[in-house]
DNA sequence: CGGTCTCTTGACGGAGTTCAAAGCTAGTGG
DNA sequence: CCACTAGCTTTGAACTCCGTCAAGAGACCG
């Protein structure tokens, strides 16, 4: 069974078939259930992850003990807590699956073994970073410029199907308001 | 004269002297006055900024009409619009100097070519995309878990020199809320 | 000095939260 | 496969944080 995500990487850089037995030693694939913990509270994240398939979540703990989610990780997408990985500093986040997933994932050593074994694999975690501080400032401008409700509108109508697939309190979690006022949305907005 | 940015990246990654003549071909320096504007709407954003000494803020135009800061840049930082870097789309943002400042520029083709030239440069570059999706990421937290008010004190508690060096209008612009309410708030906080 | 930015003050209004309680749905075990 | 319970969603009323508007007081620059 073909890993997807090898392809995911020769969309950004070339890879030839022996590269990619390389690869296999350093990757490791993990199949999870849904709700279980790839991340808890006080422990360092030494991980990325990556979705090949299903759908993770990561969430704090705010001050009233409730669960805040920061973000989502679909197919095709990497997740970690950066701050806890780059400086070796216990994190504050737990990263759980939402739904049963097939996850892939590399720890910190074993990246600095895999990009100095294959180079060009630093250029493709650079293209990737490079892309999630593209969207982090997008997530940042429409919060900047829009309202509450036009942000749920803005994020029902481009992720339709992520609707569906996630409950509705993580939704409401997500876009930073409470379950009460995204049903009171829902049925203004009749989606 | 040193350009820091070259010690910047010798924090990073090694780099011999014969190395540092590579870079200055590739690096543009530029200085550029108060108000002076690097980047403004609808352009094709294909530089990536470095400030060695100085101020950018980045910001665009809402619906209003008014400026919407996003971002600022100290000495040390990198900036750009990714989005538009990355797809070559129009930017929708204006980088402009806050202060007189001295800025290292490199556009998207010398990019290319001088990471093709100093391998090592693109694990510096993949270094420095991680850690602005560390600050994003924590960024991001602190806006899920705090009042408008708790973020202006953790943020004038955190960056106090900051606070001295740009106008109030543009704190208030880049905390997300208005210079009346900031006002109040530096009154009922004594800072 | 005169004029244009910048900062402050106060009254008012509205978007969004909180709290409480009642339906609904779905998972689990018998 | 049904029944029961825990968790999810909806409703409505009261409240509050923070934005809007209008006007005045400083501050900076030519």
């Amino acid at each position: 069974m073909q890993k997807n995500i090898v392809q995911h990487i020769r969309n950004h850089v070339d890879l030839s078939d022996s590269e990619v037995e390389v690869l296999n030693k350093y990757f490791k694939i993990h199949h999870c259930k849904k709700k279980e913990l790839l991340l808890i509270e006080n422990k360092v994240c030494n991980q990325f992850y990556y979705v090949e398939k299903g759908c993770l979540r990561m969430y704090f703990i705010n001050k009233k003990g409730v669960e805040q989610i920061t973000q989502f990780a679909l197919e095709g997408w990497w997740i970690s807590d950066f701050q806890s990985f780059i400086n070796g500093s216990l994190s504050e986040y737990y990263i759980q699956a939402v739904e049963e997933s097939r996850i892939v994932s590399i720890d910190h050593q074993n990246l600095d073994a895999l990009v100095k074994a294959l180079p060009q694999l630093e250029k493709y975690f650079r293209l990737i970073m490079q892309k999630a501080v593209g969207g982090a400032q997008l997530r940042s401008k429409l919060l900047y410029e829009m309202s509450k409700e036009e942000f749920f509108v803005h994020f029902s109508t481009s992720f339709p199907e992520f609707m569906m697939r996630v409950p509705q309190y993580m939704i409401a979690s997500y876009l930073g308001l409470t379950p009460e006022y995204l049903s009171e949305l829902r049925k203004k907005t009749i989606l």
